[in-house]
DNA sequence: TCTGGGGTCCTAGGACCC
DNA sequence: TCTGGGGTCCTAGGACCC
C-alpha cells in the first residue's frame, strides 16, 4: 500500500524490516510531521489533449509541434508510440518524419491545453492545502502534515492520481517524497501512469544511484564539467565537497550540490517558470489564455516574447522588416490585453550559421506601439550589419510590471495617447475578427 | 541530437557615480 | 592630468527547463 513498483523495492532497501523491528515495544514515539510533496506530471500531455478532441488518433504514433512534417519546427510533444522509433520532443520535425514516416502530424491546440491544465489544476486545490503549478503539465502539492485529515499520505496521493485521470481523462504519474525536487524525480521514473513513494529520509539514497543527467538543473554543459571532476551519479555529486564544486562551476555548482542531497524540504511561493502560462501560454496573443484577474496571487512574468523561424533563411529587408513589425504588435498586444508595461526592447536574431546575436533598448514611457516599432528596427539594423541570412527573429520585452494607466492618463502627451487608443481600438477589432483582420500597412510580407 | 517557441536565472564586463 | 575603490545599473550572452 505504502508504495508502488519499483518503490516497493527502495522501500526495502532503505528501510528494512529488521529496522523497524527494533523499536521497542511500549515507546511512545514523539509525532514529528515529516515534509510530504506530492508532484503530478501529466503523460505525454499535448497528444493526451489532442486523443480528447480526435479519439482516432488514439493508439497511433502521433507529433505535436506542427501539421507539415517538412516544414523548419520541432516536436514539443510526441506519443509514446512515435518514441517507439526514436521521436522525441524538441526533435526536428523532418527529422522525426524520417525516423516515422507513418506518425500523424499535429499542429497543438494551446486554448485546450490550458483550459485542461487549470481543471487539473482545481481539482488538484480542492484536494490539497497547497498546489503550485511547476508548468503547464507539471503540479507541486504539499502535503506535509496532513496525515489526520487525509490518512496515510502515499495513499492519498495514489486516489489523487486516479481521480484527475477519472476526472480529466488524462494519464498521469505521480511521486511522492520529502522534498519537492525528489518528488519530481520519482514521478518521471516510471512514466506513463507510474507511482513511485520514496522513504521519508530516504531521499539522498534515492538519488544516488541515477546518472548524473537526471538531475533537475543538470544539462548538457554541467554533465561534461561533471563528468571531469569524475562524477557520473548523482550521488558521486552527493559525496563530493560542495566548495569544490562551487570553484569548478561557480555558483550553480553550489546549487546543484544541494539539488544533489535532495533539495530543499520546501515549495516556493510560485514557480516562476510557471509564469508563462499563468499570464497567457499560447501562439496567439488575442486567444491566449483567460481575461487577466485581480488575483493578487497571480505572478508577473519577467519578459514576454515572440518569435519567428523563417521556412528558408531571409535576406529579404521587406520580409525581416515585415515579420519583425508583426513581433512586436503581437507581444504588444498581449501586453495591452494584461495591462502590463515593460522597460526594455530586445531584438534577437538566429543566424543561418546558428549563432544567436541580440541587442536590446530603453523603452519609451509612452504605450507608444509606433516607437516601439522605431526601437526594434533600429536594434535589427545593428543585427543586420553582420551580412548572413537570418534563420529566425525574435522580439522580447523584458521588465515586466502593472501598468499604471492613472499615471499615463496624465503624462501622455495627446499624441501618444490616441496612439495608445487605436492600439486599443486594433485589440478589439481583432478579438471579434481574429488576429489576421487587421495589421500595420508594414506587417504584410506576402505570407499568409 | 542537428536545432521550435516560449520562458527562467546567472554572470561578466562596461558605464557611470561618489 | 595616468588614475583608487566600491556600488549600481545596464547589456549581451549562456545554461537550463517544458
Amino acid at each position: 500500500m505504502f508504495s508502488l513498483g519499483h518503490a516497493n523495492a527502495v522501500a526495502e532497501l532503505l528501510c528494512p524490516a529488521s529496522a523497524v523491528s527494533r523499536a521497542e515495544p511500549g515507546v511512545s514515539i514523539l509525532f514529528v510531521p515529516q515534509p510530504t510533496f506530492m508532484h503530478l506530471d501529466l503523460d505525454q500531455f499535448f497528444v493526451a489533449a489532442e486523443r480528447l478532441r480526435d479519439p482516432r488518433l488514439v493508439g497511433r504514433p502521433v507529433c505535436v509541434g506542427g501539421a507539415d512534417p517538412r516544414a523548419r519546427g520541432a516536436v514539443a510533444c510526441a506519443s509514446y508510440e512515435a518514441r517507439a522509433f526514436g521521436v522525441h520532443s524538441g526533435q526536428a520535425l523532418r527529422h522525426a518524419h524520417t525516423l516515422c514516416p507513418q506518425a500523424v502530424f499535429v499542429a497543438g491546440t494551446p486554448g485546450l491545453y490550458l483550459e485542461l491544465s487549470q481543471q487539473v489544476r482545481a481539482l488538484l486545490e480542492a484536494r490539497a492545502p497547497r498546489v503550485v503549478p511547476r508548468s503547464i503539465d507539471e503540479f507541486d502539492v504539499d502535503l506535509s502534515g496532513c496525515e489526520r485529515l487525509l490518512g496515510e499520505l502515499p495513499a492519498y496521493a495514489r486516489r489523487l492520481q486516479a481521480e484527475v485521470s477519472a476526472e480529466t481523462g488524462l494519464s498521469c504519474s505521480v511521486g511522492v517524497a520529502g522534498t519537492p525536487l525528489v518528488a519530481k524525480v520519482a514521478a518521471g521514473a516510471e512514466k506513463p501512469a507510474g507511482f513511485v513513494a520514496v522513504v521519508p529520509g530516504g531521499e539522498a539514497a534515492y538519488l544516488a544511484p541515477l546518472p548524473i543527467r537526471d538531475l533537475p538543473g543538470v544539462g548538457p554543459v554541467s554533465e561534461a564539467q561533471l563528468i571531469e571532476l569524475g562524477v557520473r551519479t548523482i550521488g558521486d555529486l552527493a559525496a563530493l565537497d560542495p566548495e569544490l564544486v562551487r570553484r569548478a562551476l561557480g555558483a550553480r555548482g553550489l546549487d546543484l550540490s544541494l539539488r544533489a542531497r535532495g533539495g530543499l524540504p520546501q515549495l516556493p511561493k510560485v514557480h516562476q517558470t510557471a509564469g508563462a502560462f499563468a499570464v497567457g501560454w499560447g501562439l496567439n496573443p488575442a486567444a491566449a489564455g483567460p481575461p487577466p484577474t485581480a488575483d493578487p496571487e497571480t505572478v508577473l512574468p519577467r519578459s514576454l516574447s515572440r518569435e519567428r523561424t523563417f521556412s528558408t533563411d531571409q535576406d529579404d529587408r521587406n520580409v525581416l522588416d515585415a515579420a519583425l513589425v508583426r513581433l512586436v504588435e503581437s507581444v504588444a498586444c498581449t501586453l495591452r490585453t494584461r495591462k502590463l508595461g515593460a522597460r526594455t526592447l530586445s531584438v534577437g536574431v538566429r543566424y543561418a550559421d546558428l549563432v544567436d546575436a541580440s541587442h536590446r533598448g530603453r523603452l519609451p514611457r509612452e504605450l507608444d506601439e509606433a516607437a516601439w516599432i522605431q526601437l526594434a528596427r533600429a536594434l535589427l539594423a545593428r543585427l543586420l550589419r553582420r551580412r548572413l541570412r537570418i534563420r529566425r527573429l525574435r522580439v522580447a520585452f523584458h521588465g515586466i510590471s502593472l501598468r499604471h494607466e492613472q499615471r499615463l492618463l496624465f503624462n501622455g502627451e495627446p499624441d501618444a495617447r490616441s496612439r495608445q487608443a487605436l492600439g486599443r481600438a486594433m485589440d478589439s477589432v481583432r478579438s471579434k475578427h481574429g488576429w489576421e483582420s487587421l495589421r500595420w500597412a508594414s506587417g504584410f510580407d506576402g505570407e499568409p
